[in-house]
DNA sequence: TCATAAATCTAGCATCGCTATATTGTCAAT
DNA sequence: ATTGACAATATAGCGATGCTAGATTTATGA
């Protein structure tokens, strides 16, 4: 009998509906608006329920976050243009990498600002995770002699464009020049 | 006669502690354990009291800030060695940041990740800011043709470093090599 | 049909930022 | 010195928050 099959099918079902919510409400209004009462509303259950997917908001916030990851890695792939020289593919995922988190700036801030508790460069380091650190690390491989290193930096880099500008310290009509810099000095790193 | 003089340097002093107390609690017990009611305990006075120093928990976090602008411009400025090449006046500089944003968390949270009201790169911005902006120029002009982009560039990928390594995001006894990496090219971009 | 167990909800706790209102303290004019 | 006005400060409370204990409904299998 497939009842269990069902209810755990129902039980994801009402995941994803929570992880979906989460993600709608703090793009639409920010994730202080994102509240464990809001989601109940959302999903059109009682708060406790939440808490039987959850540990707590943080783990939901996680779980956006994880989405979150899961994209990134295919759009920095799709986005180096086919015929690419190493710089022209470092520029493109680049520019790929700063349009992903200014076009979700609410999902960004899930993967790379707020408490989540994912850990990261461990053993138990998600696969999207590793994914999407490869994605980067494939195109800094031609131009570096040490790529993990250089993957780390450079992605420090597009991290620091963002939140800097995201913050309103640096000028956000220059941000094209300011990648400019960053990828025409990996470029010649090597 | 000089009592409303001592009354405003009693409100001054009054507000010192505050934002004094406001430093103390985010470094040894981090941010979200700064409430106002905390902060009015600890300087004996009841909560109405804060509010008529700042307008809001914001304000408050942003008064901390200036407080770190303030002493990260002479921080850099002092960490350039005497007869430095551009190059290792660069390095210098980027060390003593990395240093000063790991030695003093909070402080570093405070200035460039939490919600402050601060507003940067306007008519307005305070001249601790400024300061702090040029002590990084400072080891840049050299080095470049374009100095303001160069130091915007150069900050976020400092700020990206720290941020990234402060999640857990990249690996932290790669701090070093990261660094080296960045100011390599920075100091052969010219 | 019914007892048991699973699923879900109601109601509440402690805490938060913030504020309306009451109270105390201080000063200046009589 | 007394008192009336005003400034300084406190008490108490509102509407939220994250989270949970305990009551209640619903589904399951004998």
């Amino acid at each position: 009998m497939g009842i269990n099959e069902r209810k755990e099918r129902e039980r994801a079902e009402r995941e994803q509906r929570i992880v979906a919510a989460a993600r709608m409400l703090a793009e639409r209004d920010g994730w202080p608006s994102v509240t464990v009462r809001r989601l109940a509303d959302e999903i059109e259950y009682s708060q406790p329920v939440l808490y039987a997917h959850f540990a707590n908001r943080d783990a939901i916030v996680g779980a956006v976050a994880l989405e979150g990851f899961a994209e990134l890695g295919p759009t920095l792939r799709k986005a180096v243009r086919g015929n690419a020289t190493p710089a022209q593919a470092l520029e493109d995922v680049a520019t790929a990498y700063l349009d992903f988190a200014f076009e979700r700036p609410a999902l960004y801030e899930a993967m790379f600002v707020l408490p989540t508790g994912i850990r990261f460069a461990k053993s138990d380091t998600p696969q999207v995770l590793r994914d999407a650190f490869g994605a980067m690390m494939a195109v800094i491989e031609p131009v570096s002699a040490d790529p993990e290193i250089s993957t780390e930096t450079f992605w420090a880099a597009l991290h620091g464009l963002t939140e800097l500008e995201r913050h309103g310290r640096i000028r956000a009509p220059f941000r094209a020049e300011r990648v400019k810099r960053i990828v025409g000095m990996f470029a010649m790193a090597k």
